[in-house]
DNA sequence: CTTATTTGCGTTTATTTCACGCAAAAGTAA
DNA sequence: TTACTTTTGCGTGAAATAAACGCAAATAAG
């Protein structure tokens, strides 16, 4: 046995941070996954996750992971849920405090062993190691409540997009359809949107409109006790 | 230095349940609080709590410490978030998994130390060890987020309770006054109360109906996807 | 005895959803 | 080219919902 140098009068649990980053491509939700090279569930994916360092917190812990896998220092991440089921890793006791990350794809670089990384849609998910598909339903809930409170989608979009971009995102994280021409009027009657570019003389029908998302505006409309609703 | 039987090769943190056991008098939001007989905060107030035991959940512990508290086993316990700043604790690295409960105050004995537990209001919160003061703002806040989805409110009331009743318990966790008989119109018309008792011959104009919460109405509506909104 | 409060049960009005119409530009397939 | 479909911006009316408020009976409080 190695040497086992931190000693303590009680059992203590392992304590770890797990990310589940989220991306999207335009179209549909991506979540990086990483194989595992080792035992246990070696070959099974599993998110970026690793042990907490004793002078970091939890959240920190999850956003080196973050960083680790995909360069990226400033990014949305919350922690959702801790795990704690005796037997979730058996190698040791292991507590893990689980957080969603969301990033914009177009500014991920690959991380350090992003050989064995991948982007994968929600309806492509492989065999997840220990309970991280668990975590990942746990996940996508508590992705779908916030999205109705705070306007987190704006942290997975590019800083300017269209119309039909803000939709198929919020179709995709609430898995339901919208009518395109009442979720543009909601929209714009929320003003938390800026028109990005002045819209051009050349503008044709199908050219269509950008925007960017009006924090200044979003602020004054929180203090006022309101609701994305959908 | 007394034994240390538990040795790893890497630091571990202790991990603790806290638990912010919330109660309903009638009128207003009350809060178990147990004072410290032991350094550190020695004399302050602080939330049912200790450490986790190697073969329990977090849930599990906070759970034990309810029913040593309050002597209930079976409440509404759920987990809210998990805190881990470095130097919460000035003993050692604690991250702590803390917990809301919701009790009837009926149902509540006296605790194994009840000469040290006090229920308090709202608004006379004495000064509290540790973070426990974050810990309690962050805990009314999510009972105020939850309480608009879920009809967790029902567990802090009587099995029997009149709307009034309902409406106090409402205004006390959301902090907001509402209309007596739009509240009223409201959730009589959600369906998930039942006339407790058919309303006796004698009744007169200042004799409350009584209602119960109805779990199989709300179960229905629960699946159409619906929302408890104020 | 007078006044204020509590309760049950309405109504009216403002606001918000929701379903859908329409035309112009541009891509698509014959 | 021609015919058809898609995409976009911008409306509009009907239906549902929320908000404001009326009223009378019983009774508790002064």
């Amino acid at each position: 046995m190695s040497e086992q140098h931190y000693c303590y009068k009680y059992p203590h649990p392992a304590v770890t941070a797990d990310c589940v980053i989220f991306g999207f491509d335009g179209t549909g939700i991506k979540v990086l996954l990483i194989q595992r090279g080792i035992e246990p569930y070696k070959g099974k994916w599993a998110f970026p996750g690793g042990f907490m360092k004793i002078d970091e917190t939890a959240e920190e812990c999850a956003r080196r992971e973050l960083e680790e896998e995909t360069g990226l220092k400033e990014a949305c991440v919350e922690q959702f849920y801790t795990f704690s089921d005796v037997n979730r890793d058996p190698r040791e006791r292991v507590v893990t405090v689980a957080h969603y990350a969301l990033v914009r794809l177009s500014e991920v670089k690959g991380g350090d062993d992003a050989a064995s990384a991948r982007w994968f849609a929600h309806d492509e998910i492989p065999a997840l190691a220990f309970d991280h598909d668990r975590i990942l339903r746990m996940a996508m809930n508590r992705l779908k409540e916030r999205i109705c409170f705070e306007p987190i989608g704006f942290e997975l979009l590019p800083e300017v997009f269209t119309m039909t971009e803000l939709q198929n995102l919020y179709e995709a994280i609430l898995e339901v359809k919208f009518d395109r021409r009442n979720f543009y009027n909601k929209m714009l009657k929320l003003g938390i949107l800026a028109e990005a570019e002045p819209r051009p003389a050349n503008a044709s029908r199908r050219t269509p409109n950008k925007y960017r998302f009006n924090a200044g505006k979003y602020a004054e409309l929180k203090q006022k006790g309101f609701r994305l609703e959908f």
